[in-house]
DNA sequence: GAGGATACGGAACTATAATTCCGCTTGTCA
DNA sequence: TGACAAGCGGAATTATAGTTCCGTATCCTC
């Protein structure tokens, strides 16, 4: 089904005419919505119930994205898309290039940790979901290494991990995140990992 | 539903008749049929897959296991048996505290390896899943303790981590296994945690 | 402010997957 | 080996949740 779409990049309209005014702020809405529903309800959320936190109908909710995962994956887009910000902020302000990776490690665990089951949502989501946010995927990737290899040169990061190795760790967090509860103190387990790049 | 279970201990059979011959082999294939299905598909796989591939009706599934969740519990609890008794064999063993720690945790890892969406399928379950293997997971973090305290004490491992660090990263381990494909060199990211482990 | 396109709402539809039911089969024991 | 309890198979049932449809409402343009 997505595999026929008639042309251009994956997620946005591509040559539509702008959005109606009320179309507009109701894919915000639902987009907020979404992020509600699986942050207290995890991945089976329903999509009515995505429908009711936005105050809008089932069908609005359709209107905007044709699948409950094309709904999934424009929230992982957005949640790369942030991560990537914040990870040009730290590459600008720069400072001690491993404490300055560090702290943007720190602030995106708490970014996600925040929204505990929604991130758990997100990573147990299928490979469809996560393959239409390649190139976001790709630009934190490519953000992140530059940042490493400021610590690397100064030779406070150990020579032998690369910016593929991040993504597994924060996973590894997030799932430990949701499976042990809110009052998990994820932030000494990141501290355990920080140490483990440190050279 | 479970909560008016009549008396005795929540898993097994508790003061009935040992079951009939063909039962009992039944119980194993559906166990086999079952750790198949959820490797093969992960926790989406159905009822009538685990059936199929045990060689037995859904209906005999369901006199064995009254409810999915049943199932998935019972072999969580087989999971953690057969770690603790991978524990065990490291405390008779000896040898260097903490290589023997580590040891395990790669042994423990390769078994999880294995079958990575079993793994995820566990994970994802909910807590109803856990709570009925609660002893076998109380048993395997005190064994976890006793081979940590011996390393630690020899000032091998950091004094700073305890036992129920280990689930944690192990469960991120496992996350990150399946979501980066069999492919993934998961070795390297333990070797990682171990440092992190390590005085 | 009229007309037409765009978007909305939510009941109805459909698909999927868990679970039940009951007539039949097989093990067990005297 | 006959009787009966224990166990089996799998079609039918039920529950759940994703998705569609279409009459109505809203926005935008002329």
């Amino acid at each position: 089904m997505s595999l026929t779409q008639p042309a251009g990049e994956a997620g946005e309209q591509v040559d539509e005419r702008p959005l109606r005014a009320d179309a507009r702020r109701n894919r915000e809405r639902i987009l907020q919505g979404a992020r509600e529903a699986f942050s207290a309800l995890g991945a089976e959320a329903q999509m009515d119930e995505v429908a009711r936190r936005a105050g809008v109908g089932v069908g609005t909710v359709y209107r905007h994205f044709p699948t409950k995962e094309a709904l999934l994956s424009e929230l992982v887009r957005q949640k790369l898309t942030t991560m990537s910000a914040n990870a040009r902020l730290a590459l600008e302000v720069g400072g001690e290039p491993f404490g300055v990776f560090a702290d943007l490690l720190r602030r995106n665990a708490a970014l996600a940790a925040r929204d505990a089951a929604l991130q758990h949502a997100m990573l147990g989501a299928g490979e469809r979901v996560w393959a239409q946010a390649r190139p976001e995927e790709e630009e934190l990737l490519g953000l992140t290494d530059e940042l490493m290899g400021r610590a690397q040169r100064t030779g406070t990061m150990r020579a032998d991990v690369s910016a593929t190795d991040i993504p597994m760790l924060m996973c590894g967090l997030c799932a430990t995140m949701t499976h042990t509860g809110p009052g998990f103190d994820w932030q000494r387990h990141l501290e355990l990992i920080l140490d483990s790049l440190r050279a």
